[in-house]
DNA sequence: TTTGTTATGGGACGATCGTTCAGGTACTTT
DNA sequence: AAAGTACCTGAACGATCGTCCCATAACAAA
C-alpha cells in the first residue's frame, strides 16, 4: 500500500499541520480564548474556509492542536530523562534548569500546555493526551518508587503553575533546592 | 461617616455581589470561556444591561469575580490549617480528605479556581489574588521550613491539577500516601 | 480523455457578542 | 417641594463569530 503517494492528500496533510502549528502560536500568544477560525487562518496565511475544510469544527481543531502539543511534550520529557540518566545524575540540576527554561524563554508554550490540562478537565476526550507525559515518566521508573514519583510529578506541576503567576520567572538557582527536596528519597 | 446608609448604594452593592456569584457559577459550569454578559445576567436573573452597568467591562467582571473567589479560598485554607493545628495533627489525613473533596463534590469550583491561576498568568493585575492562599500559608509557618513548605504547596497544586484530568476523582485513601510523602520532614 | 475525488477559496448567512443610549424609577440632599 | 444622584432596563448598533454553499483547480483512476 503506497498510502501517502497521493499528491493531493500530501498537500492536505501538510496544510493541516501548518494550521495546527499556527493554532499553537495563537494559543501561546492569546490563549485558547483567542482561537477562532479567522485568527488561526490569518496566522497560518490561509483563507478562513481552509481551517473549516480541514477541521470539521473549531472543537476538532483545538483537540488536534492540543493532542499534537501533548505529543511533543511527552517525547521531549522522554529524551530529557534519558539524557539525565545516561549522565548518571539524579537530575535536580537538570530539572531545575528545565523548569527555569519553561518559565522563562518558553513561557508562552508552557501556558499553552497548562491550558490543555484545564481543557482536558472539562473534555474527557483530551485526557489521554494530557496524561501522556505522566504516563511516559511513570513507565520509566521502578514500580516501588510509585508514591515518591507521584509526589515528584505533582511537585513539578505545582512549581510550573506557581512559577507562571510570579511577577518574574524564577531562576534555576531559586528552584534547585525545592526540586532537590522533592527528589530526596526517604 | 455613615457610609452604607444610602439605600441605593446598598442595593447596588447587593446586586453587584449577586452578579459576581452568578459569574462564579457560570465559570464552574462552563469555564471562563462561557462568561458573557448575557449568560451571567441570565444566571443572576437580571437584565443584561445590569451587568454592564455595575461592571464597566466584561474584563472588570471577570477580575472582580476571580478576586472574590481567591479571597474565599484564602480564608477557607486559613481556617482549615487552624483547625488541623488545634487538633495537633500533622495533617496528612486532613489534607488528603480536603483534596478528595475538592476533586469530587467541589470539582467545578476547583476547576474555576485553577482557571484563575492561568488567567493570572496572562494578566498581572490578577496575580496578587491568585497568590493569596500561598501567602496565607507561608505566613503561618516557621521560616526555616521554607523549602519544605514550597515543595509541599507545589505538590498540592500538582495533585489538584492531575486529579482534575483523572477519569474519576481520586479517593482520599489513594491520595493519603502521596500527601504523607510530601509532608515528611527530612 | 473521461470520470471521480480532494483541496482551495470567495462570499454570505444567521447567531451571538460587548457595549451604548435614552427614558424611567428610587432615594438623598437642600 | 425641588434638585441632584444612583440605579434600572428595553432596545438597538456595529463587530465578530462559526459555519455553509458553490464554483474552481489539481490530481488520480478508468
Amino acid at each position: 500500500m503506497k498510502a501517502q503517494r497521493d499528491g493531493r492528500k500530501m498537500r492536505g496533510d501538510r496544510r493541516r499541520q501548518e494550521i495546527i502549528e499556527a493554532t499553537l502560536r495563537v494559543i501561546e500568544r492569546d490563549g485558547v480564548a483567542g482561537v477562532t477560525h479567522r485568527t488561526v487562518a490569518a496566522e497560518a496565511g490561509v483563507p478562513t474556509t481552509s481551517t473549516t475544510y480541514h477541521f470539521a469544527s473549531l472543537n476538532d481543531l483545538l483537540i488536534a492542536t492540543l493532542i499534537s502539543c501533548a505529543k511533543d511534550m511527552a517525547t521531549e520529557v522522554y529524551w530529557m530523562i534519558d539524557r539525565a540518566r545516561s549522565r548518571g545524575s539524579r537530575g535536580a540540576n537538570e530539572v531545575a534548569g528545565l523548569l527555569a527554561e519553561a518559565l522563562g524563554p518558553r513561557r508562552g508554550r508552557t501556558m499553552a500546555e497548562y491550558e490543555l490540562y484545564l481543557l482536558a478537565a472539562r473534555r474527557p476526550e483530551l485526557r489521554p493526551a494530557a496524561r501522556r507525559w505522566l504516563d511516559v515518566l511513570t513507565s520509566m521508573v521502578r514500580p516501588d518508587d510509585l508514591v515518591a514519583l507521584r509526589a515528584f510529578l505533582a511537585g513539578i506541576d505545582g512549581l510550573m503553575i506557581q512559577g507562571l503567576i510570579d511577577d518574574e520567572p524564577p531562576s534555576a538557582e531559586e528552584l534547585r533546592p525545592v526540586v532537590d527536596h522533592l527528589l530526596q528519597p526517604r
